[in-house]
DNA sequence: GGGTATGTTGAACGCCGTTCAAAGGAGTGC
DNA sequence: GCACTCCTTTGAACGGCGTTCAACATACCC
């Protein structure tokens, strides 16, 4: 392939990217439209085929650039590292959770999209998430100095998913949810639980 | 309208209930196709809007029918009312994690479904979701024998979107959530943290 | 039995994601 | 500079979707 096409695809790709960016962050992801995204481009409906498998591909990519940008807001969040462990697990927390009420249609798109296998996870997203749980276990390990590796990485998993739970069903506005205003205090009062105060 | 037609229209709906629930229990939600139910029901497509809104309104009556049952069987799993607190709270998260892995298409349809405002959320699923968070709230409330009906309330659904949490991101089998095996054994070191343990 | 109101039907509509034959442009040799 | 080839880009077309509504069938009333 000449260098002058490889260009215009990556031009073409980071276009696409930016597009999508911002129609999933206002519309959400179930907005997408092939047509759109061409007439936004500039381009021909099949050039989005040129460069991405499917429009999956493309909402892969911009979450790609999500969960970075998660992980570098929620690193942000516990940079004193000489606070207490539970209190820099609940500043971690918090930070997931100002996350997705900051942006709520990128953040659902991280778990909306179809994940077929377990095989086709990108490998961006497995480092990323390594990030995440590294960050979470720093303080774990602190609180469950006994704990070895795989315990640790289970209650990683654990905590996690709880808080991911609260966040997911709170700022989704279920009736099922923890009302948004008190989200916060509830996330704390687990956290807290766990440590055992 | 002629009792006749009354009849038929009732029969068809429940005859398509049947068939969609099939369907979603086997394949899962996004399987659903109008022009597939109504062959199968032995109808023309436009009859299913005869019965119901579009749907959506299919899929709804078909989440009465899961949550009712899965109202029962969690309810069944916490009988022994002489037990301690937090080991019947351990008994309704374990039912709720079984009633996820032994359904988990018609279980993912309780929660994928689209509600789009607050305001139309049917009557019948804020009634089951009542009986759920009452049977949650009988054992939190010993628990906490001090705190006041809106603070259960609020522990009810921290608890129970926690424990939603790790159910969901587990049977999913996602790579951020807990492995299969081990889900019971977290939701039961996550409740007995909360109780305090 | 005839006339009207009501119910049912399925072809058609307007979308969608995706494809692929055809048109266009870049690279190469002279 | 030109002609030839090969690769890239294009957008009309394809198959499939949920939903609608004019035409047809049926039930009901007098």
């Amino acid at each position: 392939m000449a260098r002058e096409t490889a260009k215009r695809r990556a031009d073409l790709r980071e276009k696409l990217i930016d597009i999508a960016e911002a129609e999933i962050r206002e519309n959400g992801m179930a907005s997408l439209r092939a047509r759109g995204l061409a007439e936004q481009a500039g381009c021909a409906v099949g050039a989005i085929y040129n460069v991405f498998e499917d429009l999956t591909g493309l909402i892969l990519a911009v979450n790609g650039r999500t969960f970075h940008r998660m992980g570098s807001e929620v690193s942000a969040t516990v940079e004193d590292v000489n606070a207490p462990a539970v209190e820099r697990l609940i500043a971690i927390a918090n930070g997931y959770l100002h996350f997705a009420t900051a942006n709520p249609n990128l953040w659902r798109a991280l778990f909306e999209v179809e994940m077929s296998t377990q095989a086709d996870v990108p490998d961006w997203y497995i480092e990323e998430l390594g990030r995440l749980f590294t960050i979470i276990s720093l303080p774990l390990a602190e609180l469950y100095p006994d704990a070895d590796l795989s315990d640790l990485d289970l209650r990683t998993r654990t905590l996690f998913s709880s808080v991911h739970g609260i966040v997911l069903l709170g700022t989704e506005q279920r009736i099922s949810g923890v009302p948004l205003e008190r989200i916060e205090q509830q996330i704390a009062f687990l956290l807290r639980s766990i440590a055992g105060e």
